[in-house]
DNA sequence: GCATTAACAGCCG
DNA sequence: CGGCTGTTAATGC
Protein backbone atom coordinates (compact mmCIF):
# COMPACT_ATOMS: atom_id res chain seq x y z
CA UNK A 1 0.00 0.00 0.00
CA UNK A 2 1.03 3.38 -0.79
CA UNK A 3 0.11 6.87 -0.13
CA UNK A 4 -1.95 8.85 -2.53
CA UNK A 5 1.07 11.70 -3.11
CA UNK A 6 3.43 8.64 -3.71
CA UNK A 7 0.59 7.89 -6.16
CA UNK A 8 0.62 10.52 -7.96
CA UNK A 9 4.74 10.61 -8.07
CA UNK A 10 4.86 7.15 -9.81
CA UNK A 11 1.56 6.76 -11.53
CA UNK A 12 0.92 9.53 -14.37
CA UNK A 13 -2.26 7.66 -15.08
CA UNK A 14 -3.40 9.12 -11.42
CA UNK A 15 -4.01 12.45 -12.63
CA UNK A 16 -7.10 10.96 -14.54
CA UNK A 17 -9.18 9.40 -11.87
CA UNK A 18 -11.39 10.60 -9.01
CA UNK A 19 -10.61 10.78 -5.58
CA UNK A 20 -12.25 7.17 -4.92
CA UNK A 21 -10.55 5.93 -7.30
CA UNK A 22 -7.39 7.14 -6.64
CA UNK A 23 -7.96 5.76 -2.63
CA UNK A 24 -8.69 2.46 -4.51
CA UNK A 25 -5.92 2.44 -6.67
CA UNK A 26 -3.18 3.71 -3.50
CA UNK A 27 -4.59 0.39 -1.82
CA UNK A 28 -3.75 -2.17 -4.48
CA UNK A 29 0.10 -0.90 -5.34
CA UNK A 30 2.58 -2.07 -3.26
CA UNK A 31 6.66 -1.61 -4.17
CA UNK A 32 9.30 -4.43 -4.87
CA UNK A 33 13.24 -3.44 -5.78
CA UNK A 34 14.85 -6.04 -7.98
CA UNK A 35 19.29 -6.19 -8.09
CA UNK A 36 21.02 -5.59 -10.94
CA UNK A 37 20.70 -8.41 -13.32
CA UNK A 38 17.92 -10.60 -11.46
CA UNK A 39 15.03 -12.10 -13.08
CA UNK A 40 11.64 -10.15 -12.56
CA UNK A 41 9.91 -12.90 -14.11
CA UNK A 42 10.20 -16.12 -16.52
CA UNK A 43 8.67 -16.44 -19.72
CA UNK A 44 5.31 -18.95 -18.27
CA UNK A 45 5.42 -17.69 -15.05
CA UNK A 46 1.92 -17.21 -13.26
CA UNK A 47 2.71 -13.07 -11.80
CA UNK A 48 -0.62 -11.69 -10.56
CA UNK A 49 0.22 -7.67 -10.70
CA UNK A 50 0.46 -5.14 -13.26
CA UNK A 51 3.93 -3.38 -13.04
CA UNK A 52 5.30 0.09 -13.12
CA UNK A 53 8.80 1.31 -13.06
CA UNK A 54 9.26 3.65 -10.26
CA UNK A 55 13.22 3.67 -11.41
CA UNK A 56 15.96 2.04 -13.10
CA UNK A 57 16.17 -0.14 -16.42
CA UNK A 58 14.05 -3.30 -17.43
CA UNK A 59 14.48 -5.89 -20.84
CA UNK A 60 11.52 -7.42 -22.19
CA UNK A 61 12.44 -10.88 -24.12
CA UNK A 62 12.56 -14.27 -24.60
CA UNK A 63 14.49 -17.37 -25.87
CA UNK A 64 13.04 -19.29 -28.76
CA UNK A 65 13.00 -22.92 -28.86
CA UNK A 66 16.78 -23.35 -30.46
CA UNK A 67 17.54 -21.60 -27.26
CA UNK A 68 18.37 -17.81 -29.46
CA UNK A 69 17.88 -14.49 -26.73
CA UNK A 70 15.35 -12.27 -28.42
CA UNK A 71 15.56 -8.84 -26.65
CA UNK A 72 11.92 -6.91 -27.39
CA UNK A 73 12.08 -3.66 -25.96
CA UNK A 74 13.29 -1.74 -23.00
CA UNK A 75 11.29 -0.51 -19.86
CA UNK A 76 12.20 2.89 -18.04
CA UNK A 77 10.91 4.59 -15.19
CA UNK A 78 7.59 5.65 -15.75
CA UNK A 79 6.35 3.33 -18.22
CA UNK A 80 3.34 1.08 -16.77
CA UNK A 81 2.93 -2.07 -18.55
CA UNK A 82 1.58 -6.13 -18.32
CA UNK A 83 -1.73 -5.13 -18.88
CA UNK A 84 -1.91 -7.70 -21.38
CA UNK A 85 -1.20 -10.81 -19.50
CA UNK A 86 -3.52 -9.03 -16.42
CA UNK A 87 -6.26 -8.69 -18.37
CA UNK A 88 -6.13 -11.90 -20.13
CA UNK A 89 -5.66 -13.80 -17.15
CA UNK A 90 -2.45 -15.34 -18.65
CA UNK A 91 0.98 -16.43 -17.89
CA UNK A 92 3.57 -13.90 -18.64
CA UNK A 93 4.77 -13.64 -22.49
CA UNK A 94 8.51 -13.10 -21.67
CA UNK A 95 11.17 -12.48 -19.65
CA UNK A 96 11.84 -9.31 -17.26
CA UNK A 97 15.25 -8.35 -16.50
CA UNK A 98 16.40 -6.02 -14.42
CA UNK A 99 19.68 -4.17 -16.22
CA UNK A 100 19.77 -1.84 -13.16
CA UNK A 101 19.03 -1.52 -9.80
CA UNK A 102 15.05 -1.46 -10.25
CA UNK A 103 11.93 -0.88 -8.31
CA UNK A 104 8.65 -1.82 -9.40
CA UNK A 105 5.08 -0.95 -8.35
CA UNK A 106 3.00 -3.87 -8.54
CA UNK A 107 -0.83 -3.77 -8.43
CA UNK A 108 -2.32 -6.64 -7.91
CA UNK A 109 -5.04 -8.18 -10.42
CA UNK A 110 -8.27 -7.27 -8.33
CA UNK A 111 -7.63 -3.52 -8.16
CA UNK A 112 -6.51 -3.17 -12.08
CA UNK A 113 -10.11 -5.11 -12.69
CA UNK A 114 -12.21 -2.85 -10.07
CA UNK A 115 -10.57 -0.06 -11.77
CA UNK A 116 -11.18 -1.45 -15.23
CA UNK A 117 -14.78 -2.23 -14.44
CA UNK A 118 -15.88 1.06 -12.62
CA UNK A 119 -12.83 4.18 -13.77
CA UNK A 120 -13.95 5.79 -16.99
CA UNK A 121 -10.43 7.85 -16.44
CA UNK A 122 -8.63 4.59 -16.13
CA UNK A 123 -10.17 2.98 -19.32
CA UNK A 124 -9.28 6.51 -21.03
CA UNK A 125 -5.61 5.69 -20.10
CA UNK A 126 -5.99 1.90 -21.07
CA UNK A 127 -7.47 2.95 -24.69
CA UNK A 128 -4.68 5.76 -25.65
CA UNK A 129 -1.89 3.48 -23.75
CA UNK A 130 -3.17 0.27 -26.02
CA UNK A 131 -3.46 2.92 -29.35
CA UNK A 132 0.00 3.59 -29.22
CA UNK A 133 1.08 0.16 -28.70
CA UNK A 134 -0.87 -0.60 -31.68
CA UNK A 135 1.33 2.54 -33.72
CA UNK A 136 4.62 1.33 -32.64
CA UNK A 137 3.62 -2.39 -34.37
CA UNK A 138 1.87 -1.22 -37.26
CA UNK A 139 5.45 0.61 -37.84
CA UNK A 140 7.16 -2.32 -37.06
CA UNK A 141 4.99 -4.02 -39.65
CA UNK A 142 5.84 -1.49 -42.19
CA UNK A 143 9.28 -1.61 -41.98
CA UNK A 144 9.03 -4.76 -43.03
CA UNK A 145 12.55 -5.45 -44.19
CA UNK A 146 14.44 -6.19 -41.16
CA UNK A 147 16.62 -2.76 -39.94
CA UNK A 148 20.17 -2.66 -39.41
CA UNK A 149 22.04 -1.51 -36.72
CA UNK A 150 21.72 1.38 -36.52
CA UNK A 151 17.83 1.18 -37.16
CA UNK A 152 16.89 -0.83 -34.20
CA UNK A 153 19.19 1.23 -31.78
CA UNK A 154 16.58 4.02 -32.99
CA UNK A 155 13.59 2.48 -32.87
CA UNK A 156 14.50 1.36 -29.59
CA UNK A 157 15.61 4.78 -28.14
CA UNK A 158 12.58 6.27 -30.14
CA UNK A 159 10.18 3.73 -27.78
CA UNK A 160 11.96 4.67 -24.69
CA UNK A 161 11.03 7.82 -25.40
CA UNK A 162 7.45 7.53 -26.31
CA UNK A 163 5.43 10.77 -25.09
CA UNK A 164 2.25 8.93 -24.70
CA UNK A 165 3.42 6.05 -22.92
CA UNK A 166 6.42 7.82 -20.58
CA UNK A 167 4.65 11.51 -20.12
CA UNK A 168 7.58 12.56 -18.06
CA UNK A 169 10.21 11.63 -20.53
CA UNK A 170 12.34 14.54 -21.49
CA UNK A 171 15.13 14.62 -24.38
CA UNK A 172 17.85 14.13 -21.93
CA UNK A 173 18.06 9.93 -21.97
CA UNK A 174 20.48 8.47 -19.05
CA UNK A 175 21.11 5.20 -20.37
CA UNK A 176 24.74 3.74 -21.61
CA UNK A 177 25.54 2.38 -24.63
CA UNK A 178 25.64 -1.15 -22.98
CA UNK A 179 22.15 -0.54 -21.81
CA UNK A 180 20.97 0.56 -25.39
CA UNK A 181 22.80 -2.92 -26.78
CA UNK A 182 20.91 -4.94 -24.40
CA UNK A 183 17.51 -3.96 -25.19
CA UNK A 184 18.43 -3.30 -28.79
CA UNK A 185 19.58 -6.62 -29.47
CA UNK A 186 22.80 -5.51 -31.12
CA UNK A 187 26.48 -5.09 -29.36
CA UNK A 188 27.88 -2.32 -27.29
CA UNK A 189 30.44 -1.59 -30.46
CA UNK A 190 27.51 -1.55 -32.82
CA UNK A 191 25.53 0.93 -30.51
CA UNK A 192 28.65 3.05 -30.76
CA UNK A 193 28.56 3.49 -34.18
CA UNK A 194 25.02 3.43 -34.87
CA UNK A 195 24.98 6.92 -31.92
CA UNK A 196 27.52 8.21 -34.17
CA UNK A 197 25.75 7.95 -37.78
CA UNK A 198 22.45 9.21 -35.77
CA UNK A 199 24.50 11.98 -34.72
CA UNK A 200 26.29 12.91 -37.74
CA UNK A 201 22.17 12.89 -38.94
CA UNK A 202 21.30 15.57 -36.32
CA UNK A 203 18.63 12.91 -34.80
CA UNK A 204 20.46 12.59 -30.90
CA UNK A 205 23.43 14.01 -29.54
CA UNK A 206 25.58 11.43 -27.58
CA UNK A 207 26.95 12.27 -24.35
CA UNK A 208 28.96 10.33 -21.41
CA UNK A 209 26.23 8.03 -20.29
CA UNK A 210 23.44 9.62 -21.76
CA UNK A 211 22.04 10.70 -24.88
CA UNK A 212 20.12 13.77 -25.76
CA UNK A 213 16.87 13.31 -28.45
CA UNK A 214 16.99 15.92 -30.77
CA UNK A 215 14.18 14.28 -33.26
CA UNK A 216 12.19 11.95 -31.48
CA UNK A 217 10.02 11.50 -35.15
CA UNK A 218 13.15 11.05 -37.39
CA UNK A 219 14.34 8.19 -34.78
CA UNK A 220 10.83 6.39 -34.77
CA UNK A 221 10.93 6.17 -38.20
CA UNK A 222 14.81 5.70 -39.44
CA UNK A 223 15.37 3.27 -42.13
CA UNK A 224 19.15 3.53 -42.98
C1' DG B 1 30.20 -8.04 -45.71
C1' DC B 2 28.31 -6.98 -41.71
C1' DA B 3 27.86 -7.77 -36.99
C1' DT B 4 29.89 -9.96 -32.86
C1' DT B 5 33.26 -10.93 -29.24
C1' DA B 6 37.56 -9.74 -27.08
C1' DA B 7 40.79 -6.56 -25.59
C1' DC B 8 42.57 -2.05 -24.41
C1' DA B 9 43.67 2.91 -24.03
C1' DG B 10 41.64 7.15 -22.77
C1' DC B 11 38.24 9.99 -20.60
C1' DC B 12 34.80 11.43 -17.32
C1' DG B 13 32.81 11.83 -12.90
C1' DC C 1 39.62 4.62 -9.02
C1' DG C 2 35.59 2.65 -11.40
C1' DG C 3 32.59 2.93 -15.06
C1' DC C 4 31.84 4.29 -19.73
C1' DT C 5 33.39 5.27 -24.36
C1' DG C 6 35.73 4.82 -28.72
C1' DT C 7 38.80 1.85 -31.52
C1' DT C 8 41.02 -2.08 -33.37
C1' DA C 9 41.82 -7.02 -34.31
C1' DA C 10 40.12 -11.52 -34.87
C1' DT C 11 36.10 -14.51 -35.65
C1' DG C 12 31.46 -16.03 -37.15
C1' DC C 13 27.04 -16.26 -39.87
Amino acid sequence: MITAERLREIAFWSAELTLDEIERARRGISEKAFAKGAYICHKGDKLDPWLGVIYGLVRLGTVTQKGKTVTLAGMRAGIWFGEGSVLKKEPRQYDLVALRDVKLAMMGSATFFWLFENSAGFNRFLVKQFNERIGQFIALVEFDRSLDATGKVARNIAWLCNPVLVPKADNQLDITQEEIGLISGVSRQAVNGALQLLEQKKLLRVGHGGITILDLDALNRYED
